[in-house]
DNA sequence: CGAGCCTTAGTTTTT
DNA sequence: CTAAGGCTCG
C-alpha cells in the first residue's frame, strides 16, 4: 500500500530512520513533503506507532492543512490524532491546558497585529510617551524580538543600554501586565509563555515528551530562537526530532528566524543522521538551473546543487511592461493564452513581492475576466465591522478584554463617546478593574447622565446576556450579532458601503459554517482513555465559541475551501513557500521592489532578498515569466527603476525578452517620447544588465506614459473586456451602474447613485463587468 | 457627542 | 494615492 520502492535513495533512507535525530536537508523540489508524509505513514502502518504520539508542525495552516489532507489519503482516517499544526495553535492548545499555572485564564483572548499596535500606543500614552519621537512600530518591533529571543521584560530591561531599547524597555513591562490583566496573549506570547511553561514545570513538560514521541518540523529553517527552544524541550528525553530544512529558502529573518537552527542541528545532537535531497522533480531544466544561478550568488550557504533528469523546457519569459497597469494587462493576456491552451487556472500563480502590488495585478486580471483568488492577505478578517463582530464575541468568552470592549462600547454609536470611555477607564484604574467591570460600575455613577448611564447599561446587559447563550454556534454568533445592533444601525445607513458591510457580516457567518464543517468530532481520533490528561485539548470543538475563536484569529488564509475551484492564484511571494504550479509569474522584478529597498542596504538582507528570488522561480514546474514595469506609481508618484539585479543573474541563454527594448518590438514614440537617454536598448534583452530610465539621472520622468498601453502589449493582450448595452458595471467611485449606450470605446453608463449618466473611455475608466 | 473636514503617515515580508 | 486619525464646529 505504501510505495517506499517509488521513493529515490536519500528520500527511502530518511523515511525509514524514523528514531532518533534527523537532519534533512530537502533542496526546493525535492519531495520534501512526500519523504514527510511517508515518513509518518510509514511509522503507523508498519511500526504500529500510535498516531497520537507524533507531532508534525508546519509554518502555515495552509502547510498544515495540506499535510493533513496528504496524510488523510495515505493512512486513512487515523490521521486525525496526530498533531499537524502550526507552532502557534500548537502553543495555544498546550496553553489552554495549563495557562493557570502563569497566572491566565483559559478563556483568554490572543491579540494579534492591531490589537497588539492599539494597546501599545494606549500604553506609551499613559506613559507619556510621545509617538512622533517614538514610533509604536519600531517598539512593537523591539518587543517581539525581545519575546522572540525569550528575552522577559526584566531581561531585556537590564541589557538596554541605548535610549530607545530603555524606552522599549519600560513600554514593554507595562505591556506585558496590561496584556496579563486583560487575560491575552499577542501571537509572540504564545511561544514564549509556552517556553516558560515548559522550563518552569518539568512535569506538564514531561506529560508532553511522552506523549509526543515523534516530532516533526518542517522550514526547520525558519524558527526562531523561541520555537527551537521549545522543540529542543519537547525533545529531549526520547530524542526522536526530525527537522527538515533548506538554508537557500530562509527568508523570515525579519520575523526572527535565525539560520544557525539548521546550520547548527549537528552540533545540538551530535548523533544526528544527516541526509541530503538534490534531485529535483518538479522543474524543468531551465528553471532549476536560472534557480541555482541566482541563489550561487550568495556567499553564505551550504554547497548544494540541485539537479533535474527533466528535460530543459521552455525559456524563461521576461516582459518589460510600461507601467504597472500594462504589466497586469500582458498577464491577464499571457494566462488567457495558456488557458486556451489547455492550462487550467488553478495550474497559473503570480507572485509579488509586496502586497501593494496585488491591487493592479487585480484590477487588470477582474477586467480580463480571468477568475482569480488572492491567498494570504488578512484582508477579509481585518475589516472593521468583522473586527466588530469578533470583539464581541471576544468579550463573551473573555470579558476582561479591554481592547475588545472599547472597540465595540460605542460600535454601532450608541452615544457614548470619548469622555465618557475616558471616565469608565479612570474608574478602571482607579478600583483596579477590567473596563468591563467599571462600565458595570457607572451604571451607579451619579456624575454621568442619565442617557450615559442608560447606553452603558444597554451594553453592559448585551454582553452580560451574551454570555449565556448556548446551543449551536451559528445561532449563538446570530443572536450576538443581532443583539448588538451591528446589522440593523448599518441598514440605517443606507448606502453601498454600508450594504457592503452587511454582506462581509453575513459572509462571516458562512465562514462559521466551514469552521464548523470542518471540525466535526472524531472519536475514533482519540488517544485511548487515561493516556494522558492532554486529550480534550487535541481536537476544537464545532460547539465551542472558544475553539472558534482561536481558529479564527490564528487563521490568515481563505484558502481552506477552494481546491478544487477554478482560480489563478495571487501572492505574495513569501506566501508561495511550500507551494507549485505549472506556470508562474513574478511582477514587479525591478530594483528597490525585488529586493527591496529597505532590505538591499546591507548584504544580509539582500542575500535574503536573493532567497526569495530563489523561491519564488522555483516554484514553477514548466513555465517561468518574470515581469518589470519601466514605470511604476508608488505612493501617487511615478518612478522608473532599473530591472531587477537578479533577472539579470539569470545566464541569458536560459531567457528570452519581450516588452519594451526588445527585439521585435513595435512600439511607437517611446524612444522619441521618453527621455533620450531612456530606452535606448531596443533589440537587448531587458534584463541584459543595462540600466536605464533611473529617476535620478535627470531625464524626464515618464508621466507622459502612465496609464497608457504601449501598441504593442495591447495587442498582445486578448483580455480586452467588452461591453453591451445592458451590461452591469461597478465603478469604483460611483459605484453600481447600467450600459445605456455604446459609442466605439465611449460607454454611457447610468449609474444608480445619484441617477446619473457618465460617459466614460471603456479602456481607462476604472469599472468592473459584473456577471450576474 | 458626532459628523465632516483636513492632515499625515504609510508599504517588506507573517503567525 | 488611500486610509486612518486628529481636529473643529454644530
Amino acid at each position: 500500500m505504501l510505495d517506499i520502492d517509488s521513493l529515490n535513495e536519500p528520500q527511502r533512507e530518511a523515511v525509514l530512520c524514523t528514531e532518533g535525530p534527523l537532519l534533512v536537508l530537502a533542496g526546493a523540489g525535492s519531495g520534501k513533503t512526500r519523504v514527510l508524509t511517508y515518513r509518518i505513514a510509514h511509522m503507523v502502518q508498519d511500526l504500529n506507532v500510535p498516531p497520537w504520539q507524533i507531532m508534525a508542525i508546519t509554518f502555515t495552516n495552509k502547510a498544515a492543512n495540506e499535510m493533513r489532507e496528504r496524510l488523510g489519503r495515505l493512512v486513512g482516517p487515523s490521521a486525525r490524532g496526530m498533531w499537524v499544526s502550526t507552532f502557534h495553535s500548537m502553543c495555544v492548545r498546550i496553553l489552554r491546558v495549563d495557562c493557570e499555572l502563569l497566572g491566565f485564564s483559559k478563556s483568554f483572548t490572543i491579540y494579534d497585529d492591531d490589537d497588539t499596535k492599539r494597546l501599545l500606543k494606549d500604553v506609551m500614552a499613559g506613559l507619556d510617551l510621545d509617538p512622533k519621537r517614538w514610533p509604536v512600530n519600531s517598539i512593537r518591533g523591539k518587543i517581539s524580538q525581545a519575546k522572540n529571543e525569550l528575552k522577559a521584560p526584566g531581561v531585556y530591561a537590564d541589557e538596554a543600554r541605548d535610549p530607545v531599547s530603555k524606552v522599549t524597555a519600560r513600554v514593554y513591562a507595562v505591556y506585558q501586565e496590561r496584556l496579563k490583566m486583560a487575560n491575552a496573549f499577542d501571537f509572540d506570547d504564545l511561544l514564549m509563555y509556552t517556553y516558560l511553561l515548559f522550563k518552569n514545570h518539568p512535569d506538564v513538560l514531561e506529560a508532553y515528551q511522552d506523549r509526543f514521541r515523534y516530532l516533526l518540523v518542517d522550514e526547520y529553517q525558519d524558527t526562531n530562537h523561541a520555537q527551537y527552544a521549545i522543540t529542543k524541550l519537547l525533545a529531549a528525553k526520547h530524542q526522536n526530532i526530525m527537522v527538515v530544512g533548506d538554508d537557500d529558502q530562509s527568508i523570515y529573518s525579519w520575523r526572527g528566524a535565525d539560520i544557525r537552527n539548521i546550520l547548527e542541528f549537528e552540533q545540538d545532537y551530535p548523533q544526528a543522521r544527516s541526509i541530503k535531497l538534490e534531485q529535483n522533480y518538479r522543474s524543468s531544466g531551465n528553471i532549476l538551473n536560472a534557480a541555482n544561478a541566482v541563489v550561487a550568488h550568495n556567499t553564505k550557504r551550504k554547497q548544494k546543487r540541485l539537479f533535474t533528469e527533466s528535460g530543459d523546457g521552455e525559456k524563461i519569459l521576461v516582459y518589460m511592461a510600461s507601467d504597472e497597469r500594462d504589466e497586469g494587462r500582458w498577464i491577464a493576456g499571457e494566462i488567457d493564452k495558456l488557458h486556451n491552451e489547455g492550462v487550467s487556472y488553478e495550474e497559473m500563480a503570480v507572485f509579488y513581492r509586496t502586497n501593494a502590488q496585488s491591487r493592479s495585478l487585480e484590477d487588470m486580471l477582474l477586467r480580463a475576466g480571468v477568475p482569480y483568488r488572492i491567498v494570504g492577505g488578512t484582508k477579509f478578517f481585518d475589516r472593521a465591522e468583522i473586527r466588530d463582530v469578533i470583539a464581541y464575541l471576544t468579550l463573551c468568552i473573555n470579558p476582561a478584554d479591554d481592547m475588545a470592549a472599547k472597540r465595540v462600547i460605542n460600535q454601532p454609536r450608541r452615544g457614548i463617546g470619548k469622555t465618557t470611555i475616558e471616565h469608565i477607564e479612570n474608574v478602571a484604574r482607579n478600583s483596579n478593574l477590567t473596563f468591563m467591570q467599571a462600565a458595570e460600575w457607572c451604571l451607579a455613577d451619579e456624575t454621568l447622565q442619565m442617557r450615559t448611564r442608560n447606553a452603558i447599561g444597554g451594553f453592559v446587559g448585551l454582553i452580560n446576556d451574551a454570555q449565556s447563550y448556548g446551543g449551536e454556534l451559528r445561532k449563538v454568533i446570530e443572536a450576538v450579532i443581532d443583539r448588538s445592533q451591528l446589522i440593523q444601525a448599518l441598514e440605517q445607513e443606507r448606502t453601498d458601503e454600508a450594504e457592503s458591510r452587511i454582506e462581509n457580516i453575513k459572509e462571516f457567518l458562512s465562514v462559521v459554517d466551514e469552521y464548523v464543517e470542518s471540525h466535526e468530532i472524531d472519536e475514533s481520533a482519540l488517544p485511548p482513555e487515561g493516556i494522558n490528561l492532554l486529550a480534550d485539548t487535541r481536537q476544537l470543538s464545532p460547539d465551542s465559541l472558544e475553539d472558534f475563536l482561536e481558529w479564527v484569529r490564528l487563521r490568515t488564509d481563505l484558502d481552506a475551501a477552494t481546491d478544487d475551484d477554478q482560480f489563478v492564484t495571487l501572492m505574495t511571494v513569501h506566501s508561495s513557500k511550500g507551494l507549485e504550479f505549472d506556470c508562474v509569474f513574478v511582477a514587479g522584478m525591478e530594483e528597490t521592489l525585488f529586493p527591496h529597498s529597505n532590505s538591499s542596504r546591507d548584504p544580509q538582507g539582500l542575500e535574503e532578498e536573493r532567497r526569495l528570488a530563489y523561491v519564488a522561480i522555483t516554484r514553477a514546474r514548466k513555465r517561468l515569466y518574470l515581469t518589470c514595469a519601466y514605470a511604476r506609481q508608488i505612493f501617487g508618484e511615478t518612478h522608473a527603476n532599473p530591472v531587477s539585479r537578479f533577472v539579470g543573474e539569470i545566464p541569458s541563454e536560459l531567457r528570452k525578452s519581450a516588452g519594451l527594448g526588445s527585439s521585435g518590438f513595435a512600439g511607437t514614440g517611446w524612444e522619441k517620447r521618453g527621455s533620450r537617454r531612456g530606452i535606448s536598448g531596443s533589440g537587448k534583452e531587458a534584463g541584459g544588465g543595462r540600466v536605464f530610465g533611473q529617476s535620478s539621472a535627470g531625464g524626464t520622468r515618464p508621466r507622459s506614459y502612465t496609464g497608457r498601453t504601449s501598441p504593442n502589449a495591447e495587442k498582445k493582450s486578448a483580455a480586452r473586456v467588452t461591453f453591451a448595452v445592458g451590461d452591469i458595471v461597478d465603478h469604483k467611485t460611483f459605484g453600481r451602474g447600467r450600459v445605456t449606450k455604446v459609442d466605439g470605446d465611449t460607454l454611457h453608463i447610468k449609474f444608480s447613485k445619484g441617477n446619473v449618466t457618465k460617459k466614460l473611455l471603456k479602456d481607462y475608466a476604472p469599472i468592473v463587468k459584473i456577471n450576474l
